[in-house]
RNA sequence: GCCGAGGUGGCGAAAUUGGCAACCGCAGCUGACUCAAGAUCAGCCGUCCGCAAGGGCUUGAGGGUUCGACUCCCUCUCUCGGCACCA
């Protein structure tokens, strides 16, 4: 009989499901629970590679996490309301809710095809009522604590897709999703206050078990930089114009200041004759795309509005002036400008003619700004002191205040679009802004024909007229809902609370269950999630922890990511370019164990790489001869009257003692390509010994087929059933190696002249130099480049190497 | 511009973390089986010289530390990711 994957795959699937053997109970006695989590996939369409590299080979760390005895939960679900799923839904003229069921029934089938140990009766979708009736919930204990709040922004507006971005879907400012240009436009809408967990959500990363490469991106998205606020007071006016700078060292080289066009004190201090000039660029500035202000990076405008203030350090006056190089939301929204120890104020200053004053010495300011730190001068009585010790010297001196700035913003959660989770608002004229009562959740989003965005900017549920009149729950007047959904982001920043316990009608999961599971133990995912859902999630678990309902402040311990699948050409797969590998094909010509292992053994985990079609038949090959090493080969395992002639070789007990180590330790280490390549090498030897006349016995070969369970389930389950097992192999144990057998009973002692092998010497363990050396000038291949000259010098480390030199 | 990761055969890659560079596999070549092809099996396979034995060279480039460097340090270079007027 050959081997036929996709005939033992299915029917294997289908014994599992029936036995529920990947149903995880919250307690086991004697087991403690792990928690293994990967990224739910969105409902996009289909699954593609990039999922499959997600979920096989982290299969494989789940697997042998349950095999090694530990209470594994891995559960599964769908990211489905969104953005993409909508327009996708609109491409095809129908309901985005068909599209996404049609979706999910599809996915599910694929991921059922892997063979994965996904707990299907934990599955969670935030599309479903019952689910986002907790998220709506999430959002009002948000708002209760004053975290979720209402504000006007200037914010993106993708004109294609009629919606709001938050920033971090705005990618070289054009809409992540369709590539449209963005444009700026005034809104009003929910904010979620991730702001006042900056500081947390920056220290508490030491925490983590994760890539340094992703907590630096969180770092660097936060952005946090400890500076000082400094008070300049306008001449002759009350107004004080505040400033926010990291170097108050170079204060007595301010020689004008600059405010954002949208600072509130333009308006006061501009003087009369000025505001023809102001007003005209306040004009442009408001017309500006975010991206014209970024074509103009190198090009600075600003406009001078007529007014002074004065330098607190050098009580000289400097000129006021306005420009859009300085940001409305960062910091005061106004600087001090330095030009001869800031790049930026430097080249203003050189456009409008502005005087430039080194403070600092150690740079040439005639050429570019010198940013660096170095002796103060020009600095009264500071001067000659090291600026860095300067700073908060100075910064008591002229009355200002330490103060830290952050580059991340509050999160926008608004979207002006359909297919979402309805935000659980009312609002009523004589009350205001009321939220849902509790019980009255879920708001359900309510069907209708047409969802498209109207295009005059406002949401589409305006047109649900039934469902958008309700009672005020204060005065129980007449009210009308929030047509705002809520960001899609917000329902994946929890769903892995939900996954503890997915049916609980009455919480969003029970503090027993999340107890029992959570935190996570282990997240795989891919890395382009660093600082959007990562972030997300932390920020919200550290409310609900906050806020009680949790016991723990960081949703994820430890977390890995995997790389990214790319086309034969080297390019991420895409269907313009025509590179796109479709693993149902795959799965369909070598099943799905062969794609399951070639992806663990294309190179390492977090690398990933090209998928190379022809490279899986490699993995192939070796399963046929997994499967081929059972019939001719291998003895009756009921008929215990065969007689041993040839009992299987010491040699072969030691190989297989040194896999069991090499696997296991490289599968803990998500090092799975080079745990295939070991199980290879194995094969390879096993062959050569039953070639060589060895019996190669029973007990030898279970231990193989569970060290091969975790990769190529479906074909071990199938082999271990035809030598006479009756249960399930995935119920087995992680077999034990012992250390004494991998022992070798010889070193190879690599001997070297000048640093160069010349010869290995089968040698006893822990030689002594003296023995070391006798035996390697005993060598002849030694002797002929030694003989003769004078060694000066012999080096020895034991069990390893020596190194004569001559 | 700043931060981070990386560069090893024709290709994917390995190297006990300073100790025999190229394990395992793909592709390729040779042979066996076959009318033939495929599948399978056996052998070769970094590169140069050599029939061979053997030897030289080789981990992006250059330098350094060391008995010994893919591995550590410095300079340069290229590729890929993240941030980017953040004061």
């Amino acid at each position: 009989m050959k081997y036929n994957p996709n005939k033992i795959e299915r029917k294997w699937q289908r014994y599992w499901e029936n036995k529920k053997l990947y149903q995880t109970k919250d307690k086991v006695k004697g087991k403690k629970n792990f928690y293994h989590l990967v990224m739910f996939p969105y409902t996009s369409g289909d699954l593609h590679m990039g999922h499959w590299y997600n979920y096989a080979p982290s299969d494989v760390y789940a697997r042998f996490k349950r095999m090694q005895g530990l209470n594994v939960m891995a559960p599964i679900g769908f990211d489905a309301f969104g953005l993409p799923a909508e327009n996708a839904a609109i491409q095809r003229n129908i309901n985005p809710a068909d599209w996404t069921r049609q979706n999910i029934s599809y996915m599910t089938k694929q991921l059922k095809s892997m063979g994965a140990i996904f707990d299907w009766s934990r599955k969670v979708e935030t599309i479903d009522p019952e689910y986002y009736k907790w998220t709506q919930w999430i959002f009002l204990k948000f708002y209760e604590k004053g975290l979720a709040y209402r504000a006007k922004t200037k914010v993106n507006w993708c004109p294609k897709d009629k919606t709001v971005l938050a920033n971090e879907q705005v990618v070289d400012n054009c809409c992540e999703r369709c590539g449209t240009q963005v444009v700026q436009k005034e809104l009003v809408q929910w904010m979620f206050k991730i702001t006042k967990y900056a500081d947390q959500l920056i220290d508490d990363l030491e925490k983590l078990d994760w890539p340094e490469i992703t907590k630096t991106a969180q770092k660097n998205w936060i952005g946090r930089s400890q500076g000082a606020v400094i008070k300049f007071q306008v001449e002759n006016s009350k107004n004080y114009v505040d400033v926010f700078t990291t170097r108050p060292d170079t204060i007595f080289g301010a020689t004008f200041m600059v405010l954002a066009p949208e600072h509130e004190l333009v308006k006061k201090i501009t003087k009369d004759q000025f505001l023809g000039q102001v007003n005209n660029y306040l004009e442009n500035a408001k017309k500006k795309t975010e991206l014209e202000r970024l074509a103009e990076v190198k090009e600075k405008t600003g406009v001078f509005t007529g007014a002074y203030a004065f330098n607190p350090a050098t009580k000289e006056k400097i000129p006021i002036w306005i420009s859009d190089f300085v940001l409305p939301h960062y910091g005061t929204g106004a600087i001090m400008a330095v030009p001869a120890h800031d790049e930026r104020d430097f080249e203003f200053a050189k456009k409008f003619n502005l005087s430039i004053r080194e403070v600092i010495g150690g740079g040439d300011i005639l050429k570019e700004a010198y940013e660096g730190e170095g002796k103060l001068i020009n600095s009264g009585k500071f001067s000659g002191m090291d600026s860095e010790k300067a700073k908060w010297e100075i910064t008591e001196f002229v009355g200002g205040k330490k103060m830290i700035s952050y580059r991340l913003h509050d999160w926008i959660i608004s979207r002006q679009r359909y297919w979402g989770a309805p935000i659980p608002m009312v609002y009523c004229q004589k009350c205001d802004w009321q939220p849902v009562s509790e019980k009255d959740l879920p708001v359900l989003l309510p069907k209708i024909r047409d969802y498209k965005p109207p295009g005059t900017g406002e949401p589409p549920l305006v047109k649900a007229k039934d469902w958008l009149n309700v009672k005020c729950p204060r005065c129980f007047g007449q009210a009308r809902r929030e047509t705002d959904t809520m960001d899609a982001f917000v329902d994946s920043a929890w769903y892995f609370l939900r996954y503890s316990d997915p049916k609980n009608k009455k919480q969003f999961a029970s503090k027993d269950k999340l107890e029992s599971w959570l935190p996570v133990d282990m997240y795989i995912g891919g890395q382009e999630h660093a600082t959007k859902h990562l972030l997300y999630a932390r920020f919200i678990t550290k409310v609900l922890n906050d806020s009680g309902y949790l016991s723990f402040d960081e949703p994820f311990k430890t977390m890995r990511h995997q790389g990214l699948i790319l086309g034969l050409d080297g390019n991420k797969m895409s269907k313009s370019r025509g590179n796109i590998v479709d693993p149902d094909e795959m799965v369909k010509k070598f099943g799905s164990d062969s794609v399951r292992m070639y992806l663990c053994f294309m190179g390492p985990y977090e690398n990933g790489g090209p998928w190379d079609p022809k490279a899986i038949v490699g993995v192939f090959r070796f399963l046929n001869r997994v499967w081929n090493l059972i019939k001719p080969k291998f003895q009756n395992p009921n008929d215990k009257s065969i007689p041993n002639s040839k009992i299987q070789n010491k040699e072969l007990d030691k190989v297989f003692n040194k896999a069991i180590k090499k696997v296991g330790e490289d599968i803990e280490n998500l090092r799975f390509n080079t745990a295939v390549s070991e199980l290879m090498k194995l094969l390879n030897e096993i062959e050569d010994f039953i070639n060589k006349g060895f019996t190669f016995q029973v007990s030898s070969f279970k231990v193989f087929l569970k060290l091969l369970a975790p990769f190529a389930p479906h074909l071990a389950e199938e082999l271990w059933h035809q030598i006479g097992n009756k249960k399930s192999i995935h119920l087995e144990k992680w077999p034990e190696y012992n250390p004494k057998l991998i022992e070798d009973e010889t070193v190879d002692l690599v001997i070297q002249v000048n640093g160069r092998t010349r010869d290995v010497i089968k040698a006893p363990h822990d030689l002594t130099e003296p023995q070391a050396r006798e035996l390697a000038l005993a060598s002849e291949k030694i002797k002929k480049y030694v003989s003769g000259k004078e060694i000066k010098k012999f080096i020895y480390i034991p069990n390893k190497i020596a190194n004569i030199v001559i």
